[in-house]
DNA sequence: TCGTATCTTTGCGCGCCTCGCAAATTTTGG
DNA sequence: CCAAAATTTGCGAGGCGCGCAAAGATACGA
């Protein structure tokens, strides 16, 4: 990778991380694209170039992150059975990010992701993201099970599934009364799911 | 319900179907709010009290019937099995409307649906209404199985299955190889969900 | 029926956003 | 070191969303 494409990466990844910090900081109202733009080092302009709204600037890191767990499904010994492979997939791009620190996990700034996911814009590039995520898993399952996405409702119907695991997970995480670990949510959600979701 | 309300309903109807129609026939770029308003008979100030964004109103009907379908699901007999009360009430309000004219179904048309479905933001804001008619349904399926969403991933991850299952079969129908009725893709695909996602 | 209280619509205007364009700057590869 | 290619930036156009206050429509008791 030359200096070229290193240097837009650091910029995309820059703007993104400052969309973030100032979007839990202050709320995503009191943002203007001007002050991410002067954080991350560049032009207003340039903002533009590299993400056509705010709010895609804000989930772009969750969405690299949650397409890579389709690629890392594809990497999964073929003998393994496709639940086993899906969890190991998950787990190993997701929940760690999720848990270990990379960021100080303090009050102030759960309280403002918890704004920030309630804001009806974010809201929405939040879950094109995670849809657009879901569609690369359900690519992925087809391969693997030698079903197609444009015939058969399974690689769909399994991705959504998982989607749905995630996002119960991450409910139940930031709004559930008894606070449990991520890790520990996601690992239930699949249990689940895995099971035929039993009426318990 | 007096003639007050009458009027505000029908005004939200008529704004809502004029976007559809517009942007189903023009592309999502190519309308301006103010077109919209327009075609409804009101001022460009006046769309703005009703919805908040151009996607918004497109969006409005089909959430307003999605939520309808956890309506639905509490006034279904208390003895009938979960996943048969949930298709019932998915068919009783949402299948119909979708299959029965209540538009010209031709070919103008549906390349016009597709082209909107592609649109970014008219993406973002579906999925947000999609989700949002989703934790309705959770919300009923917990009152129904006694368990609680702030505490039980469990009513989650039904509805959102459930999900899943409408988003797939609206895919196959869409942009499916074998053309099918909506019907059977969404039967086909409550089937598969509510026999615990078998291996194909 | 009428008059007032309440709600809705509308025009105006501000500030912000996204994007096309072309000039300036930086990186690349020979 | 130079020319080609890509990136950044300023500028400006066209839209959008919303607060505000005036004007218009509806509701309802006397």
């Amino acid at each position: 990778m030359g200096l070229r494409e290193r240097k837009k990466e650091e910029t995309r990844i820059a703007l993104s991380w400052a969309a973030i910090k100032l979007t839990v900081e202050r709320g995503f109202d009191n943002v203007k694209v001007e002050d991410i733009a002067a954080e991350a080092g560049v032009s207003h302009r340039t903002f533009n170039n590299y993400f056509s709204s705010k709010g895609e600037a804000i989930t772009a890191r969750h969405f690299d992150r949650a397409v890579q767990i389709a690629e890392e499904l594809r990497s999964r010994p073929d003998g393994e059975p496709l639940w086993e492979a899906i969890t190991n997939a998950v787990f190993a791009r997701f929940a760690l990010g999720m848990q270990e620190g990379e960021r100080p996990a303090d009050e102030r700034w759960i309280a403002g992701v918890k704004l920030m996911t309630q804001h009806p814009e974010h809201r929405g590039e939040f879950l094109k993201a995670h849809m657009a995520a879901v569609d690369a898993l359900a690519a992925a399952v087809a391969e693997r099970t030698g079903t197609d996405t444009d015939r058969d409702l399974y690689p769909h119907l399994v991705a959504g599934a998982v989607g749905a695991a995630i996002l119960a997970a991450i409910h139940l995480w930031l709004h559930g009364d008894a606070p449990a670990p991520f890790e520990e949510l996601l690992r239930d959600a699949f249990g689940q799911v895995a099971a035929g979701l039993p009426t318990p």
